[in-house]
Order: structure tokens, then C-alpha cells, then sequence
DNA sequence: CCTGACACCTGAGCGC
DNA sequence: TGCGCTCAGGTGTCAG
């Protein structure tokens, strides 16, 4: 499940199912799940057997589980990965690629993935500019629903790059959290294209897309998130329904809510970008 | 250093 | 039906 406010959902549901639990065994059903965890799957499952879970936590796109080990198991839902809570004996998911069963005999944690882009590894929390992060994710910057999130410090990065404003956006270096779906509905709210450069966007513009994206996000993370099919759910494998409140993204043709032009959708780094054409005039110097 | 292209996967939907 | 093509909420790696 991708953006920021679907890990949340998620994040949240591990919180209330799985924290303050101990796990009793892991399985590792598919090897490409934990591929970041370069020990292995034996390594895996072996360190995490008679831990228990102190916390469920999560930056940008990240989540993790801290451990009462002192270390996280770090997670990546990847385009397509599910954090599902299910009774012991449910049948297996036809992706299912790790189960983590409890002591407590109750229901069990399963990460489910068909496509696999996601994964889990084991990793050392590290202190990062302040905060407790895996390792792993140190280079991940602070996202908007951080309590410390610097919004100026984040204009100043967006500013400083020379490129496209919505590869900047969807830059983790920069701001995390946002997508391709957040960054099209930012785009659109702020009226830019998502081909403007950077490096010549005001600081009251670069800020107020950047603004529109944290906004954005809040909002769909009360509607449970974005969820177009089934691939898109919380632990208990319910969709959110922010879908019915896009402005932009998968909207082609569709009449901008603001000036009635049909939304546009042109290609952008091998998929697709939705705009208003009248609200969000392609730069004049662009090649495209 | 920084930027952009590409690889990594599976499945759904479409036109022929 | 079936084939081939396009498309999909992401990111690590590598060449220039």
C-alpha cells in the first residue's frame, strides 16, 4: 500500500494487534521478502523467535516494530505489500510471504506481497538528527506528520535541487511520505505543473505545494487512505475512501472540480501524471 | 556530488 | 480463448 497516509493505517493496526506481544515463530514462505536482511532467513526468524514487540512506528513510507531487543524489524510495503491480522489457521493468502505467530496463541501477523517489492529486515536503531531510526532508513527524511518536521528546511531542500518539481516531491531525500497519487493531488492544489523547475519555483510556491501535500495526506489518513482494489487495505483488510475525494490523480477527462477542464494525464518516469490544464499550465521552457 | 534511466516482480484489463 | 501489450500507491543501483 504505498503513501503515507496507507502506512499509517497500517502502522496504527499494528499498534493496536501486535504491540506489547511476543512472538513465538516466524516463517519466512518467499526468501525475496527478506532480502534487505542480508544474514538470511535463518538469521531472520531465529533472532526474532522469544521477542517481544514494544512499539509499532514509522517514517515517510517506512514502518517498524521495535523490539525489547533493542533492534526493529523494518518494513516496506513496496507497491503492493499487506500487513494482514489473521485468527491462526485462516487459510494462507496466495502471497503470503511471512507469517509471525504469537505466544499468546492469538491471531498472527502475516505480510502479504504479490508482487514483492516490498520486504522486511532486522535491523539496529541508530540516533539520526534527533530521533530513533533503523539504520537502514537513516538517509529518509523527516515527513510532514512528523512532530519535528521543518517546513522551511524542507522548501529550502526542494529549492536547492535542479530538476522537475514532482521528482522532487516524490524525493524521500527531501520530504517522505508522499507518492505519485499525493504528489499529483499537491500539484494540483497548489496549481502547478508537475514539470516546473525547482530551482525557479518562489519560496511562497515551493512552500505551497509542499503545505497542499502535508494537507492532503492528513485528510486522506482520516479516510482510511486511498484504496482503488483490494491490494490497498488495513490489518483487517478493509479499504480507505479517499479514492472519492481525488482531485486529480485517475481522474482523465473528468471535469476539474475548480474550473471544469477535463484533467489531463500525460506520461511521467515510466507511468502517469493527472493535471488540470487550465489550472496547471505547462512551463514554457519545458520540452514536454 | 547530483540527476535520471532502469531493473526488480505479478496480475488485471484491453485490443486483436 | 488466448496472446501480447500496457499499466499499476516504490525504490535501490548505476552510468553519465
Amino acid at each position: 500500500m504505498p503513501e503515507l497516509p496507507e502506512v499509517e493505517v497500517v502502522r496504527a493496526g499494528l499498534e493496536a494487534h501486535v504491540a506489547h506481544r511476543t512472538i513465538s515463530k516466524v516463517e519466512v514462505l518467499h526468501p525475496r521478502a527478506i532480502r534487505r536482511h542480508v544474514l538470511g532467513a535463518e538469521d531472520f526468524t531465529g533472532r526474532l523467535a522469544g521477542v517481544r514487540i514494544d512499539a509499532a512506528r514509522r517514517r515517510g513510507k517506512y514502518l517498524w516494530l521495535e523490539l525489547d531487543s533493542a533492534e526493529a524489524v523494518l518494513a516496506h510495503l513496496g507497491m503492493s505489500g499487506q500487513m494482514l491480522v489473521q485468527p491462526e489457521g485462516a487459510p494462507d493468502e496466495k502471497h503470503l510471504r511471512v507469517r509471525v505467530r504469537f505466544d499468546d496463541e492469538g491471531p498472527e501477523l502475516r505480510f502479504v506481497d504479490q508482487r514483492t517489492f516490498g520486504g522486511l529486515a532486522l535491523d539496529e536503531l541508530a540516533e539520526v538528527d534527533g530521533a530513533r531510526l533503523p539504520s537502514a532508513i537513516a538517509h529518509i527524511a523527516r515527513d510532514p506528520m512528523d512532530p519535528a518536521f521543518d517546513l522551511g528546511a524542507a522548501v529550502r531542500a526542494l529549492r536547492s535541487r535542479r530538476t522537475e518539481v514532482k521528482r522532487a516531491l516524490l524525493d524521500q531525500t527531501l520530504v517522505s511520505g508522499v507518492g505519485n497519487i499525493y504528489a499529483d493531488e499537491a500539484l494540483w492544489r497548489a496549481k502547478l505543473h508537475w514539470a516546473r523547475p525547482t530551482d525557479k519555483l518562489v519560496a511562497a510556491r515551493a512552500e505551497a505545494v509542499l503545505a497542499a501535500a502535508a494537507e492532503v495526506m492528513a485528510e486522506a489518513l482520516v479516510a482510511g487512505g486511498t484504496s482503488f482494489d483490494a491490494l490497498y487495505v488495513n490489518v483487517n483488510g478493509e479499504s480507505g475512501y479517499f479514492d472519492r475525494s481525488l482531485d486529480a490523480y485517475g481522474q482523465e477527462g473528468l471535469p476539474c472540480r475548480r474550473c471544469g477542464s477535463a484533467i489531463r494525464r500525460e506520461p511521467f518516469m515510466n507511468r502517469s501524471s493527472y493535471s488540470c490544464p487550465r489550472c496547471q499550465p505547462r512551463p514554457r521552457t519545458s520540452s514536454r
